[in-house]
DNA sequence: CCAGTTTTGTTGTATATACAAGTTGTTGGT
DNA sequence: ACCAACAACTTGTATATACAACAAAACTGG
């Protein structure tokens, strides 16, 4: 078999979307129909259709059916503030999970942005966001010791609320820099993420005074592994 | 069901990777073995392989069987000088392609780096790496016109010969600070990977007097989307 | 001992079938 | 107008089977 039939299947419901006459959002054909127009059976029809789901092209809802997901946004992440809403907008799953939360001194430029005293107590966390239950960026927060409680008590799998969301500042504003802002005994389990380097940079003309520092890191694609260098960085202000 | 038996699968093989049971590169029992253990038809206990192998965990050859994938480097990509290396080390295929090449009048920048006089034509190139089919990493060379002919002879999917072969340097040594280094005109139709911002840095104390600059973006995870900022960068040496 | 062939085992593709689980729209009754 | 039951359709899971493609080991004849 010189071409798999599901791989044809493939190419033109990619050819269709390309061309978008199947619009984001719009409804594909299903299993039974593509089985039928192609004369293969459902199994193989499904196949198409699961591995363009994989790939984030589509998406499918039991019961309902096929559609075609929105193209990822064309800015970049520097200027995602929501990233909750950025991946839901594409008919994409979000999750999210708290993976670490320590108690350590303040670092200096953390206890700038925060108006907190240098080695006084704050709470480091880390949250992993999925796209599809695949990692797609790792943040980490400084929470000031006055807001941890309440922070500890809303659901991250929903969106975050709006005292601890993440702005994002342009490189080009770049104005301080912070070598090593992750604790040095920070490790991290879940998924076997590894630990972060410490080559993050923070940088802003002026930081929230109160509230959450988040940094954000992007992983490389698929799950358990660590490739991918420093990203970008953000912070909380209101 | 509440819980499905693929599902049951792939977590006992997860548990055994997590456990060191089952080592990096080591076999893992096959589709038929797992399918009596786990008294599943062939199909059930392929969709875990399958899976698994999706998510980059395991790597499997027709004719020769499944193993366990080598966890991506702890290393940064910004240590990786051979991103070809580094991807054939985990049992992950390695491809790549030349998206783009067009000749421009040469940034300042770049003609420092390549002992040209500034707007001399230099050949922007452009290549997407590749892990599994999945784009990875996306680099711009700019090369000198005097080895375009001989740089355009080699086979993109092998590992890039050592004259254009990146060397990374840290962040910290920052120096040189570019704003735009992608041509204003720059697109690439390539599996709709949208144009890269102009967000990249180069920095160095001394560049090569010859041969290429090269600058390394980080994809997204997946496929057409270009969502993910910039990451890192790298030029060539010798 | 070697080269060529066969056997065995593995993954890859494809089909036909069955039932479960979920959503949507219709139908009918109150 | 509202609700409950049902039918139709969709995706999700699972099985049993068949053959193709490929690689490595075993076998065979010289």
């Amino acid at each position: 078999m010189a071409v798999a039939k599901f791989a044809e299947i493939k190419e033109y419901m990619l050819s269709q979307i390309e061309i978008t006459a199947w619009p984001e959002h719009s409804r594909v054909p299903s299993e039974n129909e593509l089985a039928e127009q192609f004369s293969v059976s459902r199994m193989t029809a499904r196949r198409a259709l699961q591995e363009l789901t994989e790939q984030g092209i589509l998406y499918r809802t039991q019961g309902v059916g096929s559609f075609v997901a929105a193209l990822k946004s064309q800015s970049s992440l520097l200027e995602i503030r929501n990233i909750a809403d950025e991946i839901q907008s594409r008919g994409h799953a979000y999750s999210a999970s708290l993976l670490q939360l320590t108690e350590l001194p303040c670092p200096t430029i953390i206890a700038t942005a925060l108006g907190l005293k240098r080695n006084e107590p704050v709470f480091f966390s880390l949250i992993v966001h999925l796209e599809n239950n695949q990692p797609l960026q790792l943040e980490a927060r400084y929470v000031s010791p006055l807001l941890v409680a309440e922070y500890l008590r809303q659901d991250f799998n929903q969106q975050t609320p709006h005292q601890y969301l993440s702005h994002i500042a342009p490189l080009t504003e770049a104005e301080h820099t912070v070598e090593a802002i992750w604790p040095d005994d920070f490790t991290c389990k879940h998924l076997a993420l590894k630990k972060a380097e410490p080559c993050l940079r923070l940088t802003r003309r002026t930081f929230s005074r109160e509230g959450a520092v988040s940094l954000a890191y992007l992983t490389s694609p698929g799950s358990r592994y660590r490739l991918g260098g420093h990203l970008n960085f953000s912070f909380s202000s209101n």
